[in-house]
DNA sequence: TCGATACGTCTAAACGCATAGACCAATTAC
DNA sequence: GTAATTGGTCTATGCGTTTAGACGTATCGA
C-alpha cells in the first residue's frame, strides 16, 4: 500500500497535468466563453458569437482550444454545434495541484 | 450582512482575479522555477540557472514576472538576491475559483 | 582602487498566439 | 436543385512572449 501518493508524485506532476488547464484559462476571450456556457444548458457558436465582440472564426478557434483541453464537449445536432461546460475535469486537476502544494511547501 | 459573497461576485471576478495566475503558471520555465523553490528556504539567480537549461537573463524575465504575480519574493542581501515562494495567496484565489465554479456551475 | 561576483536591463531575434476576412463543406427548407 | 443557415478551416497579419547575448550597475574582498 503507497502512502502520500500525492507526496510521490510531488507538486512537479501536478504542475505538468495543470499545463493546458492554465494556458486554456489564461485568455480572456476564452474566460468569457467559459463564462457565457456556465449559464445555460449549451449553445452554438452563433448565439456565443452573438454575446461577444470576438468574430465566429476567433470563437471556433478557442473552442477548439477548450475542446482539447477538455473543459467544453460537443455534441452536433444538425448543421449547429452545440458546446457545453464540462468543467469537472479541470476542477479535479487543480483541486489535486492545491494538494500537492499544501504537502509539498505547507 | 451579504450572505452568499461568492454567489454575487460570481465566476466572473474569481476568473479574471486568476487570469495573472494562470498566464504564469503557463509556462513550463516559470513552473521549473517554481518547483525548484518549492524544494528549498530560498536561492539566488545563479542558483536557479544552475539547475536549469534556461540562460540567466531568461530567469530573470521570468522571476520578474513571477515577482508581479506574487508566487515570489525577493530579499536582497549583499549582492545577491535570494527568491523564495509565497504561493499562499495564489492558492486561495484559486480556491475561490472552485468554489465560486462549483456554486455556479453545480 | 581594482578585480570578481551577482544580477537587472537593453536589445533583438525567433516563435507562438490571438484575431478575423475569405472560402468551403454540410445540412435543411423551399 | 437552389438558397439559406451553420460552422470549420485556410490564410495572413499584428502583437506578445520566450529566449539569450551584450552591457551596465552595485557590492564586496584584496
Amino acid at each position: 500500500m503507497l502512502k502520500n501518493k500525492a507526496k510521490l508524485a510531488g507538486p512537479a506532476g501536478a504542475f505538468r497535468a495543470c499545463l493546458p488547464l492554465f494556458q486554456a484559462f489564461g485568455d480572456t476571450g476564452r474566460q468569457d466563453i467559459i463564462l457565457l456556457l456556465a449559464e445555460v444548458e449549451a449553445m452554438n457558436v452563433n448565439q456565443i458569437a452573438d454575446r461577444l465582440t470576438l468574430a465566429r472564426p476567433t470563437i471556433s478557434h478557442h473552442l477548439k482550444t477548450l475542446l482539447t483541453a477538455g473543459i467544453v464537449t460537443l455534441e452536433h445536432r444538425g448543421t449547429e454545434n452545440l458546446y457545453s461546460l464540462t468543467i469537472d475535469e479541470a476542477v479535479a486537476l487543480l483541486k489535486s495541484l492545491i494538494v500537492a502544494v499544501e504537502t509539498s511547501c505547507g
